[in-house]
This record gives structure tokens, C-alpha cells and sequence, in this order.
DNA sequence: TCTGGGGTCCTTAATCTA
DNA sequence: TCTGTAGATTAAGGACCC
């Protein structure tokens, strides 16, 4: 009974009574290896076989995607590409292909919207859904959750997880739980014997530098991390973070599905080849990537204050510089002006870049006028909103212009 | 062993301002 | 006018996610 009691924090964050008993139902929808599958679709030659979407072997780079048969020998998103070729030097390596896979994304999201309009796009591959109240349209939880899986699969050929739960934290770890292809509810009443066995790495925001700190606290489980004291883990961790994983623990998160969730920055970057002394080689880059965020800030209508400067030396040595300009700018000189003087400032180390990138970002606001003039009309129509969360999705994944690298796709 | 690209959020420190 | 201070803003970096 006590444990009963326990299991109603989680409606908290929807404000509604906890006499009422009532709380939302958030799925979460994330399609299987979504680069490698895309490619196996287009070529049934590579149908069941490893499939490494990323950089190529002998180029700098890592994995974005790799195919379960991939992953039998270890690889995973993320790994250096040296070392996937090293452990599959059969597997299919393949580069990114950006502009098939927002088609695929595209014909997913529009799968989504009809099962309901409250889609909140995660990432190109991940959606948080809140199918509360659809039970007498679809049916309970599980029947919903195969519903969005049948239409995707109907339609795109491309299979999916799902997770099902009160919140977006139980609901994304439903669909981690079982992949690929997989479904998970989690009532309520489940939350805290679901979450009770899981490694506290399955928990949002615990990368190595935390997972390290739990290491040395002896925490492993997330029952582990409940039953330990609030203020000891705020010494080790800092305040907000220790309440946050202290929240996850106890299954508590929040249960709101944005739709349209805007953008805070607009950056490219670039990794080269082998690192570059040569300033005009750096101005170059510099020149092409300022001019790629100018399209996506002209497209966007954003106009940003700050421009970012970001240097990666060889050794992995990582630098920001960023100025905050009088006026805020979408122009390519600006720009590219900007994070060139930010560069030759002086108090960045001589050596050989490895990287370079550039970045705008603290929108202008104040005059909505500016943002009319450069908004691209489009299409009118009632799937406007979910044509802007396309828009984001695409504008977040954006090829680079000079690039090497893939953009990593999920999955651990 | 070798680590891409494009984001967000948080912490900390320095600087500005009332 | 000077000084101390608190809060806001700016800047840099770290950690994390997909």
C-alpha cells in the first residue's frame, strides 16, 4: 500500500488532484538503427547484413548508425570508425545520407499525426506522443502502441520501439527496454518496480564524468540511488543535479508533449582531414560555414546578438570565443567577420586546428517586423504545425557544408 | 584507441550596473 | 564622490543527448 502511495508522485507534474486519480499517457516512439535500416531498405543486398552508416575506414570519423547485425560484433554509435572496421572489416560502410533520411522522417511524422496532433519531435528519429484520452478512439495503451508501430511499418517498411508510461522519462525508457521492434507499458503502478533493477546509466543526463561519481558512491541501481541520502549525493553532485536524478529515481518527470519547441542556437562546424596551420585554408572553412548558418538564420528568420567561435586543436583541446555584437545579424560577413576576430583575439593557443566551427545564437525578439522579412512563405495548411516541426527536425540536422563527419544518430 | 556534427542545459567566473 | 555589495549579464567550458 505504501509503495501504492509512492507511485502517484509522478502526476504531480501534470497538476492535476491526486485524488482524481487521473494522469496522462506519453508514449515514446524511436525507429530501429534509422540510418542502416534506411539504407537497407534502398539496397535489399544489404538486407540482414552489418551495416555501418558514418564515416568511411581510413577517413576521421565515427559511427552515426550501425545495423543489429553490426552490433553482434560490438559496434555501436559513436565508436571511432577505425575501430568498427577493426571489429567488421566486411560490414557495409557507408556515408550519411541526410536528405533520404528526413523523406523517411517526414513520412513517420505524418504517420504520427495521425494517430494525434500533440507530436513533439525528439529528434530525426524520436517522437514523444501524448496519447491521453485516445482509449475509446484506439483502445487501451497496448493497443496504441501497436497502432503506431503497424502504421510506420505500413507505410515506410521501417520498424520501431515504443514506450508507454505516465511520463516522458518512463515512457522513453519503455522503449530502450525492448529493441528492436518492441513495445513496453509501464502503469503507474508499475513505475518503481520497473525503474527499481535498472543501472543508474539508464537514467537522463548520466554521462561518463557522473556515472564516474556514482561509481565511487557505490551506486549502481536506481533502487540503490533511492534509498541514498538527498544532501550527501548535492556534496558530490551540485544541487540541481542531484535533485534531478533523485526525481528520475522515484519516476518523477514531466508528462508536457510540446509540439513546437524553438530553437536556441544555429551552429555548423567542421572537422579537417588532417589539422591545418594554413590561415587561409581556416578562412575558407570559416567563409563556408558562416555562410550555411546565414542560410539556415535567413530560412529560420533569426537573427542572432552572439556569434560563437568554436576551435578544436589537434589533442582534442577544445576552445569557445564568443562576442556579443551591438546588433544582431543573419549576414554571412558578419558572421564570418566576427568569428575571425574572435580567432586572431590572441589568447588562443598556436597549433595546428583540427576543427572549426561557428555559431549564432540570442534571437532578437523585439521586432517581429525583422522576422516577417525574411520568413519564407509556405504552404498554408491545417498540417502547418507539423510541417514546422519537420522544419526543425531538418533544420537540426542540416548537412555541413565542408564536412567529414556524419551526425551520430541515437541508440547507446 | 580515437574520438563527427549539431544541439541544449548547467556551472562558474568575470564584469557591469544599480 | 567613493566604496561596498548584490544581482544581472556576459563569457567560457563541461557534460550530455541524438
Amino acid at each position: 500500500m505504501q509503495r501504492q502511495v509512492k507511485v502517484a508522485d509522478p502526476f504531480r507534474m501534470s497538476g492535476m488532484a491526486e485524488a482524481e486519480q487521473k494522469h496522462r499517457w506519453i508514449a515514446h516512439m524511436d525507429l530501429d538503427a534509422f540510418f542502416a535500416s534506411c539504407e537497407q531498405l534502398g539496397h535489399p543486398e544489404y538486407a540482414g547484413r552489418p551495416v555501418v552508416v558514418g564515416a568511411l575506414p581510413g577517413h576521421r570519423g565515427v559511427v552515426a548508425a550501425a545495423s543489429y547485425a553490426a552490433r553482434k560484433f560490438g559496434i555501436h554509435s559513436a565508436m571511432p570508425i577505425s575501430e568498427a572496421h577493426r571489429r567488421c572489416p566486411d560490414a557495409v560502410f557507408l556515408r550519411p545520407d541526410m536528405h533520404k533520411y528526413r523523406r523517411f522522417s517526414q513520412q513517420v511524422f505524418e504517420i504520427l499525426a495521425t494517430i494525434t496532433p500533440t507530436v513533439e519531435a525528439a529528434s530525426i528519429d524520436e517522437a514523444y506522443l501524448d496519447v491521453s484520452g485516445l482509449d475509446k478512439l484506439l483502445g487501451p495503451p497496448e493497443t496504441i502502441g501497436r497502432e503506431i508501430k503497424r502504421r510506420i511499418f505500413a507505410s515506410t517498411g521501417l520498424t520501431a520501439s515504443v514506450g508507454i508510461g505516465p511520463n516522458r522519462l518512463i515512457a522513453k525508457l519503455g522503449s530502450e527496454h525492448r529493441k528492436p521492434d518492441g513495445l513496453t507499458v509501464i502503469t503507474p503502478q508499475q513505475v518503481l518496480d520497473f525503474l527499481a533493477p535498472m543501472p543508474v546509466s539508464n537514467l537522463r543526463g548520466l554521462g561518463r564524468q557522473t556515472q564516474k561519481i556514482f561509481d565511487r558512491l557505490g551506486i549502481r541501481t536506481v533502487a540503490q540511488l533511492r534509498a541514498y541520502p538527498l544532501a550527501t549525493l548535492a556534496q558530490h553532485l551540485g544541487e540541481k543535479a542531484a535533485a534531478n536524478f533523485h526525481r528520475q529515481a522515484r519516476g518523477i518527470a514531466s508528462d508536457q508533449v510540446v509540439p513546437e519547441r524553438s530553437r536556441k542556437s544555429i551552429s555548423k562546424e567542421t572537422t579537417f582531414e588532417t589539422d591545418v596551420r594554413d590561415h587561409a585554408i581556416l578562412q575558407e572553412a570559416l567563409r563556408g560555414l558562416a555562410a550555411d548558418v546565414a542560410r539556415t538564420a535567413r530560412r529560420e528568420g533569426l537573427s542572432g546578438s552572439v556569434v560563437t567561435l568554436k576551435i578544436r586543436f589537434e589533442g582534442f583541446e577544445t576552445h569557445t570565443r564568443q562576442q556579443k555584437r551591438s546588433r544582431p545579424t543573419q549576414d554571412e560577413r558578419d558572421i564570418r567577420k566576427t568569428a575571425w576576430q574572435l580567432f586572431l583575439a590572441g589568447d588562443l593557443p598556436r597549433k595546428p586546428v583540427r576543427l572549426i566551427g561557428v555559431g549564432i545564437s540570442d534571437w532578437d525578439t523585439g521586432d517581429p517586423a525583422q522576422a516577417d522579412l525574411f520568413d519564407t512563405p509556405r504552404q498554408s495548411a491545417s498540417s502547418e504545425r507539423l510541417l514546422k516541426t519537420l522544419d526543425e527536425v531538418n533544420a537540426k540536422f542540416g548537412k555541413g557544408v565542408l564536412q567529414v563527419g556524419a551526425a551520430r544518430k541515437g541508440g547507446k
